[in-house]
DNA sequence: CCAAAAGTGTTGAAGTTACACCCATGC
DNA sequence: GCATGGGTGTAACTTCAACACTTTTGG
């Protein structure tokens, strides 16, 4: 009886990720789509499910990536909880749970979670709790479901606040990359322009950049050169981190 | 029926708090004491209870706040989630929630707050969770009860990085304080030190600071200039928040 | 040859670190 | 008069922001 109540959904927490990616221009999340017609106006949300009792909270959170994506082992990492008593106030989020939840009325907190994959590795599955997902990007996102907007956006700003210290926005990006698009990548998460020569200095000097000598083949003009990581030294800032990368 | 399940305990979701301090020497936690001799070990945790399913998250931490220590309106910041399922691990951990709560066996997924508060300010009041709390030299903590150890942990991290970039420090004095006080607080939340000169330098040009032209009296030294904020810019700067305070 | 993005250096300003001595008070 | 912490300036160095032209490719 311990033992079944431990394997059990629990009515009362969820998870939520907060999936980013980045086609090469901007910056994207993933969403779920609730159906056409059903539920207008934020017809898209989070993917996200209810913990299990057995599990923690990051092995729930990869439980709902790995389910959606079928990606695991990927960057994810704690953003906080949400949940206000009245999070469930619009009609459509309500409908929608009866269909999904055994305990619809239930207070729920969630656990968000941000996520950053690169967009090829990504293949859609169906999932529990969606009928279909994709790439949104994240400046035309205007509402979501629930308080989805509300943990989007706090998410952009850890993200942006995360950029500028640890090297984590390769995680983004293919294994072999241009600096060029690694400079779109970080104007798109900080939403401002920077100098493309001070960018370059600055990123090459922290050496977590191998020069592969290779370069892009059949773009319309100079082809680039591309890069990868040198996964042993970004290890090591990984951990350490920076004081700031000073973009 | 609705109403009346709304306003209960709910039995999985909690709120720490980990109430910093400072005695004007090292950085203090206040802790709750579970009772002498029948907790050997970590008799000490955080102070924390189960949330009602009528309350956000953060009014429920300013309610385990205000039981506590009497204060309202003081500075305070989630942290994130915590909760392992084996999280009650240890037995007198086990012991102490059949005494205090209705479903000890329950999952629990705990939502760890950090506030800063004025020694001074602080009045000890009995709680429901704690016949007895007081401040404990964060630097001589070494164990704690469940997780809170390591909720501890994360919570220096977090102040640590956020004392960098904003002015929160202020939370923790008095007042009227001398730019070495304030000076030995950054000292004692980074945990190194900071060149004297140096950190007076950056702190006066942030102009948060309003010299009060007054001195203190009865030190067996040369007696220092009082400082207060300069309470509009430090909103201002609180909002904005700074790049890096480069310390 | 044209369009498009790649790649490359310098300069002036600002900020950072390191460092040593005199001052005012209580005892 | 001595012990204690308060208060102050400078020089060398590093970092930062701003800025424009040439190169290589495909079409």
């Amino acid at each position: 009886m311990l033992k079944k109540n431990q394997s059990e959904l629990n009515p009362n927490v969820s998870v939520d990720c907060v999936i980013f990616g980045f086609d090469m221009e901007n910056l994207t999340v993933l969403l779920i789509d609730r159906g056409k017609n059903k539920y207008p106006g934020s017809r898209m949300a989070l993917p996200g499910n209810l913990i299990y009792n057995d599990e923690n909270l990051d092995e729930a959170a990869n439980r709902v990536l790995e389910e959606l994506t079928g990606l695991n082992n990927i960057y994810l990492e704690q953003l906080g909880a949400f949940g206000d008593p009245n999070r469930i106030c619009k009609e459509s989020d309500r409908e929608w749970l009866k269909s999904i939840r055994a305990e619809p009325e239930a207070r729920v907190i969630t656990i968000a979670y941000v996520s950053l994959v690169q967009i090829s590795d990504y293949t859609p599955h169906a999932s529990s709790f969606a009928q279909s997902a994709g790439w949104a990007l994240v400046k035309e996102i205007h509402e979501l479901a629930f308080d989805h907007y509300e943990i989007l956006q706090a998410a952009k700003e850890k993200l942006k606040e995360k950029i500028k210290i640890q090297p984590i926005g390769f995680n983004l990006l293919p294994e072999k990359f241009t600096l060029s698009q690694l400079h779109r990548l970080y104007e798109s998460v900080l939403d401002k322009p920077l100098d493309k020569r001070n960018f370059r200095r600055k990123i090459l000097k922290l050496g977590i950049l191998t020069n592969l000598k290779e370069k892009q083949k059949g773009v319309p003009h100079k082809p680039s050169e591309l890069y990868k990581f040198n996964e042993e030294r970004y290890l090591e800032l990984s951990q350490t981190g920076y004081d700031n990368f000073g973009f």
